[in-house]
DNA sequence: GTCTATAGATGGATAGAC
DNA sequence: GTCTATCCATCTATAGAC
C-alpha cells in the first residue's frame, strides 16, 4: 500500500501531466503547432509554465508525444479490424472489408460524442505541419500502410501493382480532407444538405465511393 | 518614350518585389507559413530586410498577396475548362468532363518541368495552415465551387443533392492529397512503382477513380 | 527607394527559491 | 515537483541616414 502522501502527489503530477497533454492536443489541432505557444498550453491548463518542460523535455517533444500516442493507438484499431476482415473472409478479405478497416476508425473517432474527435484533427495536422521528427515517424509508418496495400493487392489481382497504390493514394486523400474547416466549408456549399453529424451515413458514402472506384 | 532611368529603376523595383514574390511563394510552399520568416526571404531573394514591409506592407501581406493571385489564376483556369466542357456538349456536360475541369489545372501546374510546380504546393498549404484573411477568403471561393456542384448536379439528376456534395468533397481530398510529402511516401510504400513524373497518366488514373466513384 | 540599425514584442528554456 | 523571475534568441516592423 503506497503512502497516501506520495500518493496524492503523484496523482497530482499525473493529473498536471494529462492536463498539458490535452490541452496541447487541443490548441494544436485547432490552431496549428507554430501558432500556440507554450504560454497559450500551460495558461489555459492552469499549469505553470515550466510543467511543459519538467514533463515533456521541450515543445516539442511533447508535440512528438502526442502525435507518437495518437497515430499508435488509430493504426493499431485500424490492424485489428483488418485482421478481422481477413479472418472473417478466411484469410482473403474484400476490397470493402480493407477500406472498412481503413476508414472506420478515423471516421468514429471523429463523430460528435467521441472524446478522440480532436485526436484525429491533430494527426490530420500533424501530416502537413509536423516537425522532422514527425515526418520520419511517418515514413516509418509506411509499414503499417504496407498490410493494407498487401490485402488490396491480393484482393485486385488482375490489377496492375501501381494502380493499387495509387488508388490507395486516393483513398487516404479522402480521409485526410475531414478536416473542420472543410466540413464547414462543405456545409456552406451544399447549403447546409451535408450533415456531419451522421458519421455511419458518411462512413457508408465513402465506402461506397471508394469501392466502386476500385472495381473500375 | 519613357526616362530610361526612371524605366530602369521601375524594372529594378519590379525586379525586387517579383523576386521577394517568388522566394516567398517556395520558401512557404516547401516549409511551412510559420516556419519562414522574413528574413530566410529577403536573404535567399538578395533584397533588403526591408523590401518585405516596403513592397507589399507586411509579412502576412505578402502571404495574402501570393494567395490570391494563384487561387485566382486556378480559379480562372478551372471555368474557362468547365465552359469548354460545357459548350462541347450542348450545356450538359457529363460527369468525366466536369472532374477533368476540376482535377487538370492543379495537376498540369504540378507536372515537374512547370514552373508552376511550387505554386500548387503553397495553395494546398494554404488550406490548412492559412490566416484568417486566407481562410476569409477560402469561405468566399464557395460561389467557384458552386458551379461544379451545379454542374455535377445537372449531369446526375438522379442522385439525391447531398450525395453530389459529397462526391466532389471527396475529389476535392483527392486533389489536395497531391502534396510533396505524399508523393515521396506513395514512393517509398509502392516501392518506385509509382511514377509521379507521369501526370497525363495521373490525371487519367484519377479520372477513372473518381468517375466511377460518382457513377455508383 | 534602398539600406542599416534598432525598437518592441514574443517565444522557448532554465536557474534557483520554496 | 512547483513556481517565479529571467535569460537569451528570434521575430516583425519601422525610423532615419543616404
Amino acid at each position: 500500500m503506497p503512502d497516501p502522501v506520495t500518493a496524492t502527489e503523484d496523482t497530482n503530477e499525473a493529473a498536471t501531466k494529462a492536463a498539458v497533454f490535452s490541452t496541447a492536443e487541443r490548441l494544436f489541432a485547432l490552431h496549428g503547432f507554430q501558432s500556440v505557444s507554450v504560454r497559450d498550453i500551460t495558461s489555459e491548463a492552469g499549469v505553470n509554465l515550466a510543467s511543459v518542460n519538467y514533463h515533456f523535455g521541450s515543445k516539442d517533444a511533447l508535440l512528438f508525444e502526442i502525435f507518437r500516442r495518437r497515430t499508435a493507438e488509430l493504426n493499431r484499431e485500424r490492424a485489428r479490424m483488418l485482421h478481422e476482415a481477413s479472418t472473417r473472409h478466411d484469410g482473403k478479405p474484400p476490397v470493402r472489408a480493407i477500406l472498412e478497416a481503413l476508414f472506420a476508425p478515423p471516421l468514429r473517432w471523429a463523430s460528435l460524442e467521441n472524446d478522440r474527435r480532436i485526436s484525429v484533427q491533430f494527426i490530420i495536422r500533424a501530416r502537413s505541419e509536423g516537425t522532422a521528427d514527425m515526418r520520419e515517424a511517418l515514413a516509418g509508418d509506411v509499414s503499417h500502410l504496407a498490410r493494407f496495400a498487401e490485402a488490396l493487392l491480393a484482393a485486385r489481382p488482375d490489377l496492375p501493382r501501381e494502380t493499387v497504390f495509387w488508388r490507395l493514394h486516393f483513398c487516404l486523400g479522402m480521409i485526410h480532407n475531414n478536416r473542420f474547416a472543410e466540413f464547414d466549408r462543405l456545409h456552406v456549399l451544399s447549403d447546409g444538405a451535408t450533415r456531419e453529424a451522421d458519421i455511419e451515413g458518411l462512413l457508408k458514402r465513402m465506402l461506397d465511393f471508394a469501392e466502386a472506384g476500385f472495381l473500375a
